[in-house]
DNA sequence: ATAAATGATACTAAAGTAGTATCATTAAAC
DNA sequence: GTTTAATGATACTACTTTAGTATCATTTAT
């Protein structure tokens, strides 16, 4: 039961680390050093980031990359979205026909209304909330 | 990010038919059509239900499980613990070093915070308290 | 031209979840 | 006492997600 996987947790650190260079672009190298994050993966992972307009990247030399927004518009939620798909908890096995158990119906009740709760929390942190 | 597997969600359902039959030992095989849950699958949610002391069992013709405590003494935190291993969303990745990323120490407390609140939703569902 | 960077993409490995299969043991029913 | 219908124990397969690697192409400052 896992709110938030590696690849979200490492992007926050990297994002936290190019909120505090200002503008400044950062190649992967550099963020390899700092952040001791296996570099591929850390490459894949700011290129998925630069693809989705989180971050902006430059090519060529003394080329890297750099937030394409004000870290308070990058949000927690965006992060669980474009790594884990989506931020549901928990979803009918039955949808589309009857369902055939009034109790499991009750369970999933209970469920969303904690989905809702969670997603309530988590939609308030952003990466400038992190900062310090 | 799901908070009940498919095992959990089986077990409330399983549980939940068998507190409707008042003590009675019901054999799987009257789940199994009642409920439309695969057989093999079934037979070890149940028998590890049993081993862990939710279930009493019952060998031989006849035979059968039943509920081994009222209810609402059965908690859904209990099916977690046994099906998922564990009700921690999150867990810090450098334990024991020395924490290189405040930031992220920063997240690990606020999805600490929000995993407190899950746990104390969660923990007030018994199976008594789904079952109308 | 070269070197240092990202873009694109395909691949492997590990872990968790879902489900199956089989043989042994038990105990009621006949 | 044999049969039958049940659980006990355990090993196995398949699928999905997560984590991580590898490589070649393209770009651009020097």
């Amino acid at each position: 039961m896992k709110l938030i996987t590696r690849n979200t947790d490492y992007a926050v650190r990297a994002l936290c680390y190019l909120a505090r260079q200002d503008q400044k672009s950062v190649p992967v190298s550099e963020m390899v050093m700092a952040l001791k994050i296996p570099r591929p993966f850390l490459r894949k992972l700011l290129q998925t980031l630069s693809t989705e307009g989180i971050l902006d990247s430059f090519k060529g030399q003394a080329g890297g990359f750099a937030l394409a927004k004000n870290p308070s518009k990058i949000w927690l939620t965006d992060l669980i979205r474009i790594f884990q798909g989506t931020v549901e908890l928990n979803e009918c096995i039955f949808r589309k026909k009857i369902c055939p158990n009034r109790s499991t119906c009750k369970l999933k009740h209970e469920i969303d209304a904690i989905e809702k709760d969670v997603l309530k929390r988590l939609s308030v942190v952003s990466i400038a909330s992190l900062l310090s």
